[in-house]
DNA sequence: CGCCACAAGATTGTTGAACAATCTGAAGAC
DNA sequence: GTCTTCAGATTGTTCAACAATCTTGTGGCG
C-alpha cells in the first residue's frame, strides 16, 4: 500500500504557530485531493517518520481529523480514512436537507454576483468535460449558499459535509458522472434567489436534495464493494482508577 | 483564583477507552456545571496535577474542548474557559434561528410526548423558583426540536451552542431571571406543533429567537463587565522548515 | 480439514522528562 | 511616567520508554 506515496511533497516553507494544526491541514488536503483513500489506514510511526513530526504532535493532528468526521478513529487499532456509508449519506442529506433550504428562506441573501461566477464556472467546466472542476464549483454553489447565513458556525458545518461529501465521491470513483445533471439545476436555483422567490426556491432545493440522495443511495448500494475495514471484532474498554 | 477546588472530586471509578476523550468530559461538566467561569485560565501545570494526567494527554482534551468552541486556545498563552461576547451571542442566533425554525418545519416532527414531558417539568421549576432546573429544561426543549430532524449532526451542533448559551449565562449571573418569560412561549410553541401547524410554528419561533437575542445582547452591553482578558498583544507566530 | 488456544511481534495509549520558544512581571534606566 | 531588560514561568514539541491491546502465525486437537 502506497500510503506514504500518496502525500507527495510537503510545504517545506510554511510558517504556522501550532504544528499540530498544521499536520491536520497538510493531511486534509491529501484526503480531499483523493491522494488517501477512504479506509486507508494512517500508522502513526510510518505517518510521523514521513511528515517529521513527533508522534504526540499526529496524534494531536489526528483528534481534530476526528472531531471533523474526516477520519475514524478505532481505540487500540488506529485512525482510518473515513469511509461513508449509507448510513453517512442518509446522515449527510439530513443535514443538507435543513440548511440549505433554510439558508436559502431565511437567510440575509447568498451573494447572487458570487453564484452567477460559479454557476458560470460550472457550465465551463462541463463544456470542457471535468468532472474534477465541475464538482468544486458544485460544492462552491452550496457554500455560497450557506454563507448567506452569516455564521461561520453553519459554514463549518456545511465544509465538514461537503468534505464528507468528496470522500463517498471517491469511494466509487467507477461511478458515472453526477454533477452535470446538477449544473443546470443549480443555475435555476440561482435565477429563483436571483428574482426573490425564495419559498419557491426552498422547495426547489429539498426535492433536489431528496433526488441526489436517492441516487446517490441507489449507486452506492448497487456498486458497493466490500466494505474493506479491517476485522469486526469490538475491542475492550479498558477500566482506569479503579483502584 | 481557586482554579483547581473548582473542580472537586473526580469519578475514580470511571472505566473509559480514551483517557483524553475521559478527561474533556470531567472539563465539559465543570464547565457546564458553571464551577469553571468563563475567562479561567486552565494551566496545563495545575491541571495536569489535580487530574492525575500527563500534560500530553490534558492537550489532547484541550484540543477537542477547541474544536467545540467551549474553550478558547491562544497560542503560547494558553487555553481559557471561553467567554462568549456580543459577536458570539449574536452567532449563536444565527444559527438557531436557521436550525430551529428548519426543524419545525421540515423535520419529520419532534417527540410530542417528550416535548410535553419537558414543558410540564419546566413549569415545576418555575412554580418552586428554580432558575438552574428552569434553564436545564429550557434546554431539553429546544435540543428534542432539533432531535426531530434525525440528524446526529445538527444535534451535536446545536447541544455546542447550548453550552455556549450556558457560559453566556454563567457570565451574566448577576441578570435578572431570563427563563421564566419564556416557560409559556414554549408551551404556546408546542400547541402550535402538536396542532401540526409548523409554518406558524416556524415563524414563532424567528421571532421568538429575535426577540430574546435583543434582549440578551441588551442585557449583555448594558451590564459589560471590564472583559478580563489578559493582556492584548498579539503573539507572534514562529516559522517553521525554513530552512 | 477445520477450529481453537496460544505465544511472539507489531501497534496504539499514556507517561515522564527534557529542551526551545514565547510570554509575564518586576526591577532598573532615562 | 514610560521604556528597556532580564529572570522566571508557561507553553510547544520532541524523544524514549512502558503498558495494554490487537494481529498474525503456529501448532495441537477433534
Amino acid at each position: 500500500m502506497p500510503m506514504n506515496a500518496a502525500l507527495g511533497d510537503l510545504p517545506t516553507t510554511a510558517t504556522h504557530a501550532h504544528t499540530g494544526a498544521w499536520v491536520a491541514s497538510v493531511l486534509r488536503s491529501r484526503i480531499a485531493e483523493g491522494r488517501l483513500v477512504p479506509g486507508t489506514k494512517l500508522s502513526e510511526q510510518s505517518l510521523s517518520a514521513t511528515l517529521g513530526v513527533s508522534r504526540n504532535t499526529l496524534r494531536e493532528a489526528f483528534t481534530v481529523l476526528d472531531g471533523e468526521l474526516i477520519v475514524t478513529r478505532i481505540p487500540n487499532r488506529g485512525v482510518f480514512v473515513a469511509s461513508p456509508g449509507p448510513d453517512e449519506i442518509r446522515e449527510i442529506y439530513n443535514v443538507r436537507r435543513i440548511l440549505e433550504p433554510a439558508a436559502a428562506l431565511w437567510g440575509p441573501g447568498p451573494d447572487i454576483a458570487e453564484l452567477r461566477s460559479v454557476v458560470a464556472e460550472a457550465r465551463g467546466a462541463l463544456a470542457r468535460g471535468s468532472v474534477p472542476d465541475m464538482a468544486a464549483a458544485n460544492q462552491r454553489f452550496h457554500e455560497a449558499l450557506i454563507l448567506g447565513t452569516g455564521s461561520t458556525g453553519l459554514l463549518e458545518m456545511m465544509s465538514r459535509v461537503l468534505a464528507q461529501m468528496r470522500l463517498v465521491f471517491h469511494a466509487m470513483s467507477n461511478a458515472p458522472d453526477f454533477h452535470s445533471h446538477y449544473v443546470e439545476l443549480n443555475a435555476e436555483l440561482l435565477e429563483l434567489l436571483a428574482a426573490g422567490q425564495r419559498a419557491e426556491a426552498a422547495e426547489r432545493l429539498r426535492s433536489y436534495l431528496d433526488v441526489a440522495e436517492s441516487e446517490l443511495l441507489a449507486q452506492f448500494t448497487g456498486a458497493a464493494p466490500a466494505p474493506a475495514r479491517a476485522s469486526n471484532r469490538t475491542p475492550r474498554i479498558h477500566s482506569r482508577r479503579d483502584c
